[in-house]
Order: structure tokens, then C-alpha cells, then sequence
RNA sequence: GCCCAGGUAGUGUAGUGGCCUAUCAUGAUUGCCUGUCACGCAAUCGACUCGGAUUCGAAUUCCGACCUGGGCGCCA
């Protein structure tokens, strides 16, 4: 029976481990084979002169990163990783590592980001990089008890979709039979249309794709995305489901991920508190114009730079509030008594934005001169609109990426890092 | 898309007109080595992105292409 080997202990006895050869040192008469597999890393001593013949000739044949299977007893030893090695009876190689490698697992050589994600199942070994997806698995892990757990249904939207949803960002077309079709850049409209359904709580965790050329270290042409929608919510009730969603994350990941944390050689892990600040997009500008060079005033975007200052100014999470409704997508709310703004949010991390919402518009009426304001035409939202013309119950939500989650939180520098298989303007392959 | 910096053995780098038969590390191959843990020692192998130009001479200068990184913009 194999065993992880991790749970390979100085009081094991006998124990048959499969992993790749990490790492070989021949001494002479003495050689030192590391093992590795996801859990950990096992030192297997050879001492030639006890050796038997076909130990020696599988130890010699064997390349740096193949897969092995050794069977043996365990000695406790101090010297040893671990405290403890495997005397192998049986070296088998199960299958051969051709060399040279296109990158250095080991990690005595750094390999750039781009050499690593042309061969991410090879970069993937390194543990620093299992362990962030390790992380992520965790993370999304919680994410998804915590809506279970708090009566969110879960739902599956199109990703093909027939005409964009806020307008603004370009979209992928793809041929679809004889038409054009684009893929999806958010579930907004889909999940907006549950509500009208009388799901009251969904969510969907899924791919979104935007074709923006962008080239930045925190943009991704195909991220994924966690959307809530709740009925009978306004934005207040739905922050704070994102700020206690975010705790119970953090928290997870704190309990749970251990070793990973080590591996990724973060000590000082911490959990955010809640509440986050509520900070008026009026006063984020006033900090903003206060600590940045570039001019920004009321009714800009919040630029990078801009968003770094804001960010060291706060220190943690926060929440900026209360936006000009000029720009925001249509279906946030205006505020009754000031439609310049509305009821609309984003999440911040002091790095970068990661999570944006509002209290929608369920009056149709509403939500069609929104849509003409922004320059749309109601004709191509259609579908959208018909379910407001039948009972739309008042709802709020949010979108939250969670690559740029997992990227905060673990402090990677690039977006990229925490993703297997990234697709950028440049990279379509593997 | 714009701006900046780059492209040299499998990987990561040094080298800014001749001293380059190109540096160092890692790696691979071979040999020696019984407690390594980035094992050590010795020998060997392996590279100037592509095309054009300037020049007696180009890894090095110029032009173009392609590719990469970072910043910005666009974008949530």
C-alpha cells in the first residue's frame, strides 16, 4: 500500500512510497535519493556494499524527476529529513524523466514567468506553487460552504451568450451555428433574472471572458468570478454578506493551510476584521487628490495609482460607497433623494479593487432610461427586461474575482500566479 | 493600444566595436568519494531571437520584424 509521505514517521516500520526523485547525491559508497510527492519530501539511503543488484541498477539508471516507487523499512535518524529515512529493499522506476528539464524544479536556478507557465505541470511540482493552489482550492472550498450554509442556491448560467451585458467592455465573438455569439463577461443579467424567479439567494461560481487588451499584472481575459444576488436586500445587507464571507475565507484558510502558509513562507498571516470601513467615493477622491501627482476629481474612475494611495491610507479591507451613478453600470440604483449617486460599492484591498455591487434597479420603467442614458439600446436587452415587467422583488448582489482574492492573500505579484493556466492578450497555450 | 526595459547554453545570468575560441551558476555525461542535506572534487558537453544595414571587424551600433517583462490606458 502506498503511503503519503508525510505520513512516513521515524516509528513507520515498513512503508512503500511513490514520488519523483527531487534530488540525488551519490557520495560513493553511499547515495541519497529524495523523494517528493505533494505532502512532503522522504530521504532514501543506499549504502551500496548492502544494497541489492537490482536496487543499484534502478538507483543508477534513475534521472532527476521521474516517478519511483521504493518499498522499505524506515530508520529513525537524526541526520535525515524529517527524522527519518527509507532503506530501500525495492527501487522501481515507474516512469523515466528525460533531462535536460525545461525548467529547474528544485529551484536552485529561478525560472521566469513565462518559461514556468509553459511547462506549469512541471512548475506546479515546485511546493511554493502547489501550496497557493492548495490555497485556492481552500479558499473556494469555503466560499462555497458558507453559501450552502447560509441558503444561497447554486446556480449555472450561459457562458454563450447572444449580446453584451453592461456594454463598455469588448467580448469575445464566436461562430454559433449561423449567427454570432459572444462569450459571457458576467452572469449579471442571468443572476438578476433568478431573482425574478423567486430564488432570493443564488450564486454562481464560474469563468467570465473579456476581450480588453490590457497587460497588467492584475487583469486576466478569462478570470473566474463569484456572484451573489439576494432579494429583498439593499447594498448594506449585501456588503455584509461580502465582508463576513471574506472573514470566514481568511479564516478557513488560516485553520486549514498550515503547511502551505509555511511553504509560501507566509508567517504573519492574517485574518481581516470585520466591519470594513464604508468609505464615500467623495472622501476616497478627496484622499486620492490629496496623495497622487496625477490630477483626479469628482466623477473619474479610480486609477491604479489612485487606488494604491486611497489603499495605504486605509490599511485593510475597505468599502468605497455612494458612486455617481454617471459611472456606474444602469442597473445600479440612484439614491431617492440624490440620483447623481447610487446605492452601488466596491471592495477594496489596500493592492487593488476586488469585488464590486450595488442594490439594483427592479423598476423597469427605471432601468429602461437608465439603459438609454448610458447610450444602450433597451431593444438588445429584451430578454432582460421582460422579467421586470412581472413582479421584479427589490435585490442587490456582487461580483468577486477570485483569482485577485487568492492573489491578495497571499501577496503574489502577479494575478497570473494564481491561476493554472492563465489566458492573456499573449497567451492562448497550453 | 501607448511608454519604458529587455531577448546570450535546458534554466537564470555576465559581457556596450577587435582582448569572445563568450563569463558565472545551475544542469547533463564520465570518473573519484560511506552521512549528504544547494554534498564535494576533476574532466567534458551545451548559447549570442530572426532579417537587413554600417564596418576591415558586430553578441555589442542602426533599421525592421517577432517575442518577453514592467508601468499606463482600456476594463470590473
Amino acid at each position: 500500500m502506498r503511503r503519503p509521505i508525510q505520513s512516513v514517521t521515524p516509528t513507520t516500520g515498513t512503508a512503500e512510497v511513490i514520488g519523483w526523485v527531487h534530488e540525488v547525491r551519490d557520495l560513493g559508497g553511499l547515495a541519497f535519493f529524495l523523494l517528493r510527492d505533494r505532502t512532503g519530501i522522504i530521504q532514501v539511503t543506499i549504502v551500496k556494499k548492502k544494497a541489492s543488484e537490482a536496487v543499484l541498477a534502478a538507483a543508477k539508471a534513475v534521472s532527476r524527476e521521474s516517478v519511483v516507487r521504493v518499498t522499505g523499512t524506515v530508520k529513525a535518524i537524526d541526520k535525515a529529513p524529517g527524522g527519518r529515512e527509507l532503506v530501500p529493499e525495492t527501487f522501481e522506476i515507474l516512469s523515466m524523466s528525460e533531462s535536460p528539464m525545461p525548467l529547474d524544479v528544485v529551484e536552485k536556478v529561478p525560472a521566469d514567468l513565462d518559461t514556468r507557465l509553459d511547462s506549469r505541470f512541471l512548475d506546479a511540482r515546485r511546493p511554493r506553487v502547489t501550496a497557493v493552489f492548495q490555497v485556492r482550492s481552500a479558499a473556494m472550498h469555503a466560499i462555497n460552504n458558507y453559501f450552502e450554509n447560509n441558503g444561497f442556491i447554486n446556480i449555472t448560467t450561459p457562458k454563450i451568450v447572444a449580446a453584451a451585458t453592461e456594454g463598455g467592455t469588448e467580448l469575445f465573438p464566436i461562430a454559433y451555428f449561423d449567427r454570432e455569439a459572444f462569450l459571457n463577461q458576467s452572469p449579471q443579467l442571468y443572476k438578476q433574472m433568478m431573482m425574478a424567479a423567486g430564488f432570493e439567494k443564488v450564486f454562481e461560481i464560474g469563468p467570465i471572458f473579456r476581450a480588453e487588451e490590457h497587460n497588467t499584472t492584475k487583469h486576466l481575459n478569462e478570470a473566474t468570478s463569484i456572484d451573489i444576488e439576494v432579494s429583498f436586500a439593499d447594498h448594506h445587507e449585501v456588503m455584509r454578506i461580502l465582508e463576513d464571507l471574506i472573514v470566514h475565507t481568511y479564516r478557513h484558510v488560516k485553520d486549514s493551510c498550515t503547511d502551505q502558509l509555511a511553504n509560501l513562507e507566509i508567517a504573519d498571516f492574517e485574518v481581516p476584521r470585520a466591519p470594513f470601513p464604508r468609505l464615500p467615493y467623495a472622501e476616497a477622491i478627496a484622499i486620492a487628490q490629496k496623495k497622487i501627482e496625477d490630477p483626479i476629481k469628482y466623477g473619474d474612475d479610480i486609477s491604479s495609482a489612485a487606488e494604491r494611495a486611497i489603499g495605504a491610507d486605509m490599511g485593510g479591507h475597505y468599502f468605497i460607497v455612494d458612486w455617481p451613478t454617471e459611472i456606474r453600470p444602469y442597473y445600479a440604483m440612484p439614491y431617492e433623494n440624490d440620483p447623481s449617486i447610487c446605492k452601488a460599492f466596491d471592495l477594496m484591498h489596500p493592492r487593488m479593487e476586488l469585488s464590486s455591487g450595488a442594490a439594483r434597479v427592479h423598476q423597469h420603467d427605471l432601468l429602461v432610461q437608465q439603459i438609454k442614458k448610458k447610450g444602450l439600446n433597451p431593444g438588445s436587452f429584451e430578454f432582460y427586461l421582460r422579467p421586470f415587467r412581472y413582479g421584479m422583488p427589490p435585490h442587490a448582489g456582487w461580483g468577486l474575482g477570485a483569482e485577485r482574492l487568492v492573489m491578495t492573500m497571499l501577496n503574489l505579484s502577479n494575478v497570473r500566479e494564481a491561476v493554472l493556466f492563465p489566458r492573456d492578450m499573449h497567451r492562448l497555450v497550453p
